[in-house]
Formats: structure tokens, sequence, C-alpha cells
DNA sequence: GCCCCGCCATGACAAATGTCATCCAGGATC
DNA sequence: GATCCTGGATGACATTTGTCATGGCGGGGC
């Protein structure tokens, strides 16, 4: 019997999740939590076999939850159920040691079988989201852009940037301006989202 | 028995919910899809008792395809089921003629409920979300307004605006000018951001 | 009819943004 | 130690924006 951990925020897809894997033979749904922090604390106190983590969760999401767990609950494998396929997201879950990586466009039965091949000891990530994670290259930003990206996120204008991040203008322009470049956009607001698309954000 | 037309675009959330509202007593799934224009043409064909619809949906999203199904198929009782609880879709919806708004929060016991009680008549509006509504003004952009700011939403430069929407550059500026003020916000790529979290763009 | 409002458009000015040349510090290389 | 390279930082300059005052046009409402 896998002891299954289940990390979803919808209280009714996660509600719908325990009742179509409760009713799979071979696997016992002993816990299950709407928070990422919640569930890096269940699995510590439970040890599952088998952590399933949805990734936008409040608290802590989905990824940075695995690469808890993964430090303070080694013995529990973890895969990653998402509806957002960004590549840079499996990216991320492959370093954080994570084994299964889903979308939620699969069918019940192919989520059944992972969470068996995982608790095997395999390995298992949707083919293809795996595509486009190869297909695409590395994210080309500088972690300095990426911190002044995420600032500008809200629209906010450069000014509040550079007081967020304790640089001058100047240079908040000018990492904008680099990461535009790079992305091959036409200001920043684009790049902000096209960053955010690639999971890189 | 209930005949339920159930649409919801990733599989695996859809199939999750099948097999929780199969299991409920009275309730048949009769119909179940992944698309909005594909939810219409099912609700005209079969004829279901109720229609449950997700709103972020391909080819239709689920408020047009109430609207349709209102129109198309009118014993059919609507009900949109949402992880996004933006104040916009539930006016859109009950402009809709829609008979039940939930959001993704509830336990399946509620949902089931709401399902039977829309089926006999009633009304349901998640109270949370009627509440957020309710505090909100009305969207004070105009037409024209809600045109540039869509337009702008994928951070495009103002003149390539104007040209889409055959403008001088000018005036689109006027317009976007404005919808940043009546939304008492900074720029117009934080007026984009708000008025899409209103669920007005 | 008259007035108001939404829509479209201009022009001018101030402020924010994008771009570029440049410089510095530290690590890698030879 | 000299050199090269990269990421980080800066200020000057051109362009793009946001803002404001203004005016014309057409359709509803009174």
């Amino acid at each position: 019997m896998i002891k299954l951990l289940l990390a979803e925020d919808h209280h009714l897809v996660r509600g719908a999740f325990v009742a179509l894997l409760g009713a799979e033979p071979g696997i016992e749904v002993v816990a299950e939590t709407g928070r990422g922090d919640e569930a890096v604390r269940l699995a510590v106190e439970l040890r599952p076999d088998v952590a399933m983590l949805d990734i936008d969760m409040p608290g802590l999401d989905g990824l940075a939850a695995a690469e808890r767990i993964a430090q303070e609950a080694p013995g529990c494998r973890v895969m990653i159920v998402t509806a957002h396929g960004r590549p840079g997201y499996l990216r991320r879950a492959m370093a954080a040691g994570v084994r299964g990586f889903v979308g939620k466009d699969n069918s019940a039965a192919a989520l059944a079988k992972v969470i068996k091949q995982v608790h095997d000891g395999g390995r298992y990530i949707d083919p293809e989201l795996a595509a486009d994670a190869l297909t695409m290259e590395e994210c080309p930003l500088t972690p300095r852009e990426l911190d002044t990206l995420r600032a500008a996120s809200g629209g906010a204008p450069v000014s509040r940037i550079a007081r967020e991040l304790s640089l001058s203008e100047g240079t908040v322009r000018n990492y904008l301006s680099s990461a535009v470049t790079k992305l091959a956009v036409e200001n920043r607001h684009a790049a902000v989202r096209r960053a955010r698309d690639m999971g890189w954000l």
C-alpha cells in the first residue's frame, strides 16, 4: 500500500483527487492539505511514500515545498502535478530532485500509474512538457536582471524599483534594458510577461 | 435523477469531478468536455438539466458559453465553478442568467448541494464572492478605454496600439491616461493588471 | 432645440523609460 | 603579475510615456 500525501490548494479539486485516488487499489491517501508549508510539515511527521504537490499554493509554492521535503524527509518521493506547463518549472523541479512531473491534462489512470512508478523508484516526466523544456534555451538572465524584473512585475515605476533594491535608477534601467534585449521584446512589461510565461520569474 | 453536463479544461480535474459527482446519489453525469464551444453543442444536443462550467477553457470561455447556452438551450440551468474570484466575472455571470456561482475552494458535498439547489430552480452564490462583488463599484471604464487596455495588455507600445485600433497615438495615450486615472494606478501596465484582476478586461 | 457625454483628435510639455559608452571589482587564465 | 572577461554599477542622451488644455462631431435625454 502506497502512502500518499496530497497537496493542492483548491478544496474541491483536492477532494476530487482524494475520491479518485482513494478508489485506486494499492494507494492510500494518508494526508491532504492546501498549503505548501503544511505539506512539508506533514511529510516530515507522517513520512508518506509519495508526496503529490500542486505548484501554486499559499504558504509555500509546490517547487519550494519539494526542495524542503527532499531535505527534511529524504525517504519521501516527490511528484508535481500542475496546470501550468512553464518550462522553467520543470527545470526547477528536476533540480529539487522531483521524480514525477505531470500536467493536469492527463487522465486519472495515467496519474495513478505515475504514482506507482515513482513509488517504485522510477521517474516520469510528461513528454509534452519535457519536449518544451528541452527545446528551450536556458534562462539567459542574470540574477540581478531577474530581481529587477520581479520588482517591475506589478507595473512599478523605475524609481520605486530602485529604492526597493537599493540601486540607482540608471542601474535599474540598465538591467531592464538588457533583459528586454535578451528576451527580444519591446519593453520591460513584455519582458516580465515573457519571463513569467517561461517560469523564470 | 439530475442530468449533468460537465465542462472543465483539465482532464485530470474533470475526471476527478466525474468520479466525485458520479458517486453522488441523484446526479448523473451525461456528458463531459474540456472546451466551451463543445459544451454549448452538447447542451443543445443532450438537453441536460444542469450545466456546470469552468471559466477558463479553450474555444469559448465559461461565461460566454453560459450566455450561448441560455439562448440556445433555455431549459438547461447553468452554474459556474471557478478558481478565480474576479468580482467582474460574477457580474457577467449574473447578466447571463447563471443560477449558481461557486469557488473551487468549496467542499464536494457543498458542490453537490448547489447542483441540486440549482436544479430545483433555486440560486446559489458563493457568499464570499458575492460580498466582493457587492462592495465593489461597477467598472468605470468606457468601451474604448477597455479596448485600448486590452490592446496594451501584451506590453505593446502606443504606436502599435494606435495602428491596431486605427487611432492616432495621441488618442490612445488619452484613453490610457484616463483609464489610469480612473483606476488610481501609476501607469497603463498596472491599469491592465488591475482591470484584469477585477474581471473587466 | 439644447446640453451633456462619449468619442476622436491635436499640440505642447514634463516625466518616465530605453539605450549607450564607460568604469570598476573580482575571478579565471596564462 | 598582467590580462581578459563577466556581472554590477553609473550618468548622459534620445525616445517614449503620461498629462493637460482644447476643440470638433454625433447621438440621447430633457
